[in-house]
RNA sequence: GGAGGCUUCGCCUAGUCCGGUCUAUGGCGCCGCACUGCUAAUGCGGUUUGGGUUAAUCCCCAUCCCGGGUUCAAAUCCCGGAGCCUCCGCCA
């Protein structure tokens, strides 16, 4: 949620920011009038709740002939609190509905428009081009046994699927390169839990206009993550932190699972759009003010991963009505997908500003030893499937082969080219004793 | 799944049986001041977090894991929930 003094001091930037959005900006009304009604009613159960205090505490001291009258007033009095606290709960909860349904303030930088007008950055990387037909990645993954999408639909229904064989292979190979990568650079590895209470998953802002996008276990009232990014959070949620040595960072590791509800007819082929998934997550912990450079620093070790991967790619400046609840600011970084002739989006990063922690009750000590709200962003390291997805494709031969790109080739064994029909025990480090 | 114990203002802790200046005890840590050649020690004072009000201070309200309830009055009594610990059962 948004910081309420701002809302009252800057009412038309708030209202700029929900038009650029395409959201509805009557909201900031809404929450204006809610905001004072709290106040005039809090004022009236706050003064009601001292006079009956007072009160009451007369009741102890009073002689036997004073008592019965003192007590009738303080009867009286406790009927009228709990009547003020009734309406300030009732004030209460509709001013937290107002301010759950403000998206977060964008950045001044966001370009304008929607899906279709993010800002190209830069493209980095030639297309490759290829003098035989190119395949999609299912068909070379089914030709080098590494994906089983059928099977996946026979077990657990559409947009599942198995890794096979060199799939499985890769699946890891992935996840130790990433892991590796944000551990040198720092980061705090975490494994973290794919199931979560609805506090985060609130907290996170999932389950507001896109609460159908989330699985839902409701025998023991959990969710399922569409992303680690939610646990992460939730992880630090009622804490002071302690950030004066820098930002805290972690690269979170979990399954991830998406509905992929209204997305029907899209993507349906292959492994791009799957219902699960497993992900490298990167999430900071930063003071409001460092948090633009710190997206930019998320944004460089996203981009070195997949330079490290040896994939083209370009970075795309989100327009805000393109933006999640929680961010200010979003770019995605779209990689080269051959069989379709585009660029299709591998890694996202955004910056939640302080939107995330008000919810969620996170804040660090400012100069001043003041608990103040964090800012918290995230981006992604690498999203598994998709990113074998795309390496299949470009690193494709016509024989069918698979080129692996230096930095995985330690961990699969040192291969150069994953063969179909080749011995699986070529492509793992060797065992030593 | 069953039984029991526990949760207090950064950390530890008194208070809970038997409701009332609890406006929450003490220690540690931290901050300030005094003393001191410097450090240490010592002494004195301060030190939860929100909300309301205000130019700011003052002040007021809330806050003893969370949510209800009983009562004039709840850290304290009752009900529900969460977390931690121990034991039994089950399980990888």
């Amino acid at each position: 949620m948004i910081d309420l003094r701002f809302v009252r001091e800057n009412p038309d930037a708030v209202r700029a920011s929900q038009r650029a959005r395409g959201a509805d900006e009557s909201l900031v009304d809404v929450l204006l009038a809610a905001d004072a009604e709290r106040r005039e009613v809090v004022k009236r159960a706050d003064d009601l709740r001292g006079e009956q205090k007072t009160a009451s505490q007369a009741v102890r001291g009073a002689s036997a002939e004073e008592r019965p009258a003192i007590l009738e007033r303080a009867k009286a009095l406790a009927a009228q609190v709990k009547d003020a606290e009734e309406a300030q709960r009732a004030a209460d909860a509709a001013l937290r509905t107002a301010h759950l349904k403000l998206a977060n303030v964008i950045a001044d930088e966001v370009p304008p428009g929607g899906e279709d007008d993010a800002v190209t950055l830069r493209t980095v990387g030639e297309v490759p081009a290829y003098d035989f037909a190119v395949r999609d990645h299912l068909e070379i993954g089914e030709l080098l046994g590494a994906i089983d999408m059928e099977r996946g639909a026979k077990v657990s229904g559409a947009r599942f699927y198995f890794l096979t064989g060199p799939g499985a292979l890769l699946e890891f190979a992935l996840a130790q390169l990433a892991i590796s990568r944000a551990v040198a650079a720092g980061f705090v590895p975490v494994v973290a839990p794919a199931l979560v209470r609805p506090e985060a998953m609130e907290g996170t802002g999932f389950l507001g206009e896109h609460d159908e996008e989330v699985y839902r276990i409701e025998r023991d009232d959990l969710y399922l993550v569409g992303t680690s990014e939610v646990a992460l959070a939730g992880m630090h949620s009622g804490e002071v932190l302690d950030l004066s040595a820098g930002p805290k960072r972690y690269a979170g590791w979990s399954s991830c699972f998406r509905r992929e509800a209204g997305s029907y007819g899209k993507d349906t082929r292959g492994i791009i759009r799957v219902h699960w998934f497993d992900k490298v997550e990167m999430f900071s912990f930063c003071p409001p003010e460092e948090a633009a450079a710190e997206h930019l620093r998320l944004l460089a070790w996203e981009e070195e991963f997949l330079t490290s991967l040896e994939l083209p790619y370009r970075v795309v400046d989100i327009a805000a009505g393109d933006l999640g609840t929680s961010a200010a600011r979003k770019y995605d970084i779209e990689a080269w997908f051959p069989s379709q002739g585009t660029y299709r989006e591998l890694t996202s990063t955004s910056d939640c500003t302080t939107f995330q922690a008000r919810r969620l009750n996170i804040r660090f000590r400012d100069g001043e030893g003041k608990p103040q709200p964090a800012a918290t962003l995230n981006g992604t390291l690498c999203a598994i499937a998709r990113t074998i997805a795309c390496l299949l494709e470009v690193h494709q031969r016509a024989d069918g082969s698979v080129y692996v790109p230096k930095a995985l080739r330690p961990w699969l064994g040192g291969v150069e080219l994953l063969t179909p029909g080749m011995a699986l025990t070529a492509a793992v480090p060797p065992l030593t004793a």
